[in-house]
DNA sequence: GATGAATGAGCTTTCATTCAT
DNA sequence: GATGAATGAAAGCTCATTCAT
């Protein structure tokens, strides 16, 4: 109940809102696209009025970039350790459909704006974003290469193409998940992963 | 020189246009999304002034709906004829993928237009689009029971979200064809196909 | 009544229009300021509504640079013919005050605009402007310069002094012209011109 | 040490941040005009939040009322003392010409705000600097029908143009003192007071 | 004295659409 | 077939102002 506690607690308020903000503006674009979301779609979701959304972001396109940024170095860091763990590639590959598809049921509003709208963005923050994407597809592409000189995956595998499957087939999940009536998302993952080890076990020739 | 071959050289030159028209519209509602993409772009596309473009369709929206409906007949009809063609299952998912991927190189725009901004158009259509959509999924999915059935695939494989995948992971390739480096359709295609028809054949347990 | 006419008569009723829009900012941004004025307010000067404005100006600020630029390149001109003539410099000084003070009859509008307006341009233009405000101040020095040399004017004069003070006082008429009660244009004229001309005889020391 | 002088002590503390205040406001406006100006410049400029600025000014048109009022009673009494000297007209005109121009060196930010942004004003005050500003002018009205009277300046003098003449000679100075080189002020002040008297003497006919 | 949060009105700008020509 | 002119609605954004703390 000191100073300390009460700087604190109103911080703490403050960040839930913030927060809040950012949830609100996912979920607004993940419905309605970049263009198609008003800043007063934004605000109805906060239950404030339309030009106290500027309060919490200087400009739509602000908006945009706190959602698309968030929980993305988590994501890459994820699959970072996944690679560097210690086990047999195909369990790696196993690990990083699980870990890939994991924010569909945490954030999926926040990565379905980052799958889809990313264009939207400032050419500045979409670059950054360019690149931790390639960074995420290079690890991918470690992983099955890794597979394929320990004799797991198939030798004359395009690994850069077979990562770029694997990361395709992944996030088209997040176009009809939660739409349509579908196995739980570890089921999911587990098929996918089962999949995609036996292809690339005699992927490609 | 008479008068029927005048209207037919009118009706030709007109059709002509129309075409052109509706590949405007496509080109710039890829490139912008359709809340991005203004008639106004349309119009400068095919060099003629805003207010004329509602000559040729009669809103924005019907421009979309005629992007979207562009080629689709087609592309259903066509893996109908490699669901019925006379070969073993495993042969139908590889031409099932090679057609799939095969509007990427003639109509690219259309395809990611329908792919991505069907979401904008009303209701009816939307509704139309979906069914098509269900029938080739269904189709797929047809392909793959069949592979199960006769021991082609694995026997406790999830066919429909074997299909999902399947398509996902074509559809997924429209994201970054054209615009990276990559290997010819027809190269990526027979990767897709190989990769598939391994994993399906020990895909899921 | 050829097609030479017709199109000339559609030309000219767009200039006048275009003219009208002009004039309609020109008395708008006199009246109000440049940030005090709305777009609104030019509209329904027009009796068009506010969104039409934009047909005319592709801006606000592109609405102010037309003001601002209308008449200049004739008051500079008009001055450089004056500074040209064959006559003794007080005659040149008094035609200058005669020529700066006209368009107070005839744009008093725009005068006032560019007057008071002209640091709301963008950058360029206000480069642009700047320019020719200088080139004006050195002709009407040049004048001044002219009669010290002649012996007209006194030998000691601040000659650049002398022609701010000349610009001042007229421009600052416009500050009060056509709202108090005040004699012709030309008898003001007359009367600053004497004051200035018997001041600069034994102007400075 | 006792209450009065705490008291005291803050109170002065207070009156030295409300002329902060103030100072702020007329920079501000000064620099952006009335409207181009926002709250949070003047907040800004204080290093204050913008709700704040509420604490010294109830409004916005408030605090530009303070900035025009301030200074302008000395101004006119300024000049009252000028006109009730004992000295020739020629010399009060002289001082006029110094008087007026003073401000421009202690508060040329509220001269120039007085000057510009008067019309701003709410009608109520806008009334009281106007009856302020016209009783200026016949002082210096008088003035000069004194040197006409005494026979100092020509006899068929328009004694009213000439003070307008006047002032707006020495307002000008306003318009580029500080932002172009020019000689110090009581150089300039001397070189109009000399153009103005010696065109004064036969300036009208 | 000052702040964080919010409001509500107004602004500039964009744009789908209409229509006489 | 196409254009110039205009509309009306909505959008993003700014800002003076309020108020509990």
């Amino acid at each position: 109940m000191d100073f300390q506690n009460a700087k604190e607690g109103r911080t703490r308020r403050y960040e839930k809102r913030y927060r809040e903000a950012i949830d609100a503006a996912a979920a607004v674009f993940a419905e309605k696209g970049y263009d198609g979301a008003s800043t007063k779609d934004i605000a109805d979701r906060m239950n404030i009025r339309q030009g106290s959304v500027y309060y919490y972001f200087p400009s739509k396109e602000a908006a945009l970039e706190e959602v698309c940024y968030w929980g993305v170095d988590d994501f890459v860091h994820t699959l970072e350790q996944v690679a560097a763990a210690d086990c047999p590639p195909e369990e790696k590959l196993r690990r990083a459909v699980h870990s890939h598809l994991a924010p569909l049921e945490t954030i999926p509003d926040h990565m379905r704006v980052f799958l889809n709208l990313r264009r939207n963005l400032p050419a500045k923050s979409r670059a950054t974003l360019g690149r931790l994407t390639r960074r995420y597809e290079a690890i991918v592409e470690t992983i099955v290469a890794e597979g394929v000189k320990d004799g797991t995956f198939a030798a004359d595998l395009d690994c850069r193409q077979a990562a770029l499957a694997m990361i395709g087939m992944c996030n088209s999940v997040a176009i009809w998940y939660g739409a349509i009536e579908h196995p739980p998302l570890a089921a999911i993952a587990r098929q996918y992963a089962d999949l995609l080890i036996a292809g690339l076990r005699r992927g490609d020739r």
